[in-house]
DNA sequence: CATGAGTTTCAGAAATTTCTGAAACGCGCG
DNA sequence: CGCGCGTTTCAGAAATTTCTGAAACTCATG
């Protein structure tokens, strides 16, 4: 049984769920476990936030898709009990790669496809746009993938080094010159 | 008039949009503006995409509204152009920006909220977990606010160095150490 | 100040998404 | 096996979002 701010915290995550790209239940379970100190199962739920069983079923079954919950079980138990990860860390790791799973790679894949598949039917423009976007998207995903490897104490020390950082990068944008680093 | 392949591009940044939190048609006139060399008026994308002007003209108050389009005018033609920028990383800064304004700072704003507001209607548990969400949040948006500040050419200069930079990075944790930095 | 080209608004229709209760299913145990 | 406890599925209901056509509005121009 949540408190009064509690409560407010799950609301809140309810309305911004669809903004995040899950629904209002999903968003509500995810703060009420992350809330949690202890794990819980599917009618704890039921319980605290008023939806139907079978609402909390589909919503659970949606963040194990998003890799967003861990299940665990009890001594003596059948029943499935859910947590968030301790680490908020992880947590950010693991949103930032399901959203680039669903979000990003998809639109990669369609443009390699359309740039090998139909190479000459496009004005010169548009095989422009769609290459700079494919280049990008391919420098994005490749920085990203080599900040993944990083342990976390690394990352951590990376994102407090801030500005700092940029010191470093002088000239390092020569290496190849891009068109529009102007505007 | 579309070619095939621009045909294509376009329904998938369509089916892309709900994911991205836009609709279909939103999607669908983002990318036609995008592939386009010239600018487009209302009519254009009426006629290229065989929706209601009305649909038409709430998808680009809704593009106006994300920044993602600029408006132009033409001598003599009282009708409003539309283009997108022509720098690609221009294009995600401003996605970045709109999505941080959207998705992240009402929750930063939340969390603040309910930590003055209550801080002691929660459990030990939930107050350090809001905490630590509310902190986190602080650390990635006070670090988008600094790379946000470089210049692109600096920007991508950091990004192509990739991975080098980590060996700056050693050690540099320790100066606020985290509870979960191992898991 | 009336016209008309252009844009915006808006109420309802259409489509989509979310939610529910009921039924089906899975499985360990006596 | 068949009972009990728990989970999942699913078809339809409810809610929400998107889309449309018609009406209202704006404003430069004759």
């Amino acid at each position: 049984m949540p408190t009064q701010t509690e409560q407010e915290f799950i609301l809140h995550f309810g309305e911004m769920g669809s903004r995040w790209g899950i629904n209002r239940t999903v968003g509500q379970i995810y703060a009420l476990l992350f809330l949690s100190q202890r794990p819980l199962c599917a009618d704890d739920i039921v319980e605290a936030l008023h939806v139907s069983r079978s609402n909390v079923s589909m919503g659970l079954k949606e963040l194990q898709a998003w890799n967003l919950v861990r299940l665990r079980h009890q001594q003596g138990d059948r029943r499935d009990y859910f947590t968030t990860p301790e680490d908020m860390w992880e947590i950010v790791r693991t949103l930032i790669a399901e959203r680039k799973k669903r979000e990003i790679d998809p639109t990669l894949t369609k443009l390699r496809e359309l740039e090998l598949q139909a190479p000459d039917d496009l004005d010169d423009h548009a095989r422009t746009r769609m290459a700079e976007l494919r280049e990008l998207i391919e420098a994005l995903t490749g920085f990203y993938d080599e900040m993944n490897q990083l342990e976390t104490e690394r990352l951590v020390g990376l994102l407090k080094m801030g500005a700092k950082l940029s010191k470093l990068a002088v000239g390092a944008g020569k290496v190849l010159p891009l068109k529009n680093s102007k505007a």
